[in-house]
DNA sequence: CCCTGATTCGC
DNA sequence: GCGAATCAGG
């Protein structure tokens, strides 16, 4: 499979919303994950909280130990350029919350835009106190997803999402009347008003929420 | 172990 | 440019 425009597009959507390189991957079908990620740093996209902290470079000693045994070339490099280049310093000031908890809804176990504590549009999470317009943690809530009334017909496709719509996908990946919500956002969310308002819950009593919380993508997938 | 993304480097 | 191999944190 080559890069087409089409595929690169969905490539940067997907990641932007959020997705894993493997869910990104499996979507385009025909590459890897490993292929997804090298694709997604060469187009320049902002890098995802990764596991693996960017290693720190020491004092000028070894950078590598270059036991390199795939490594055929010796690599002298003639030329001095000790320059580290600094990455996308983190932007996450760390909010620190009341420390009794992070209200989640518990993803399942893959799929949906996880909230993380910074995202891709540099928004960081609030504590249930700093926020309160729009997303109201009341339990009033019984309406699962959009009305697809407009179903296949306008509905927001993958290439339609920008930064002004609601990122909120109805249906899964890849089936026929998979579409995003499209309306517009919550100012600084990713999602509209209404689906910030299950994106981002308030920690409930447990007793209060019976129902499973609506995911991202439908939930779990059934294949 | 599993997952994740980052990086390297032969092609 | 591409992506498998490899690395490394959670």
């Amino acid at each position: 499979m080559s890069w087409t425009e089409e595929r690169i597009d969905t490539l940067k959507k997907m990641w932007d919303s959020g997705l894993t390189a493997t869910q990104i991957a499996e979507e385009l079908g025909g590459v890897s994950r490993n292929a997804v990620i090298g694709k997604a740093h060469r187009l320049g996209l902002p890098s995802r909280p990764s596991p693996v902290k960017p290693n720190e470079p020491k004092a000028a000693a070894e950078p590598k130990p270059a036991p390199a045994p795939r490594a055929a070339a010796p690599a002298p490099a003639p030329t001095p350029a000790p320059a580290p280049a600094p990455r996308a310093a983190a932007p996450a000031p760390a909010p620190e919350s009341a420390g009794d908890d992070s209200a989640e809804p518990a993803a399942p176990k893959r799929e949906g835009p996880v909230l993380r504590s910074v995202g891709p549009g540099g928004f960081v999470r609030q504590n249930p106190g700093e926020q309160a317009p729009p997303i109201s943690p009341a339990p009033p809530r019984r309406l699962v997803p959009a009305k697809p009334s407009d179903a296949i017909a306008g509905k927001t496709s993958l290439l339609d999402l920008s930064d002004k719509i609601c990122k909120w996908p109805l249906g899964h990946p890849g089936e026929p009347d998979f579409h995003f919500c499209g309306d517009k956002v919550n100012p600084g969310f990713p999602y509209c008003v209404e689906h910030c308002g299950h994106a981002y819950q308030a920690q409930l009593p447990r007793r209060d929420r019976r129902p499973p919380p609506p995911l991202p993508f439908g939930g779990p997938r059934v294949r």
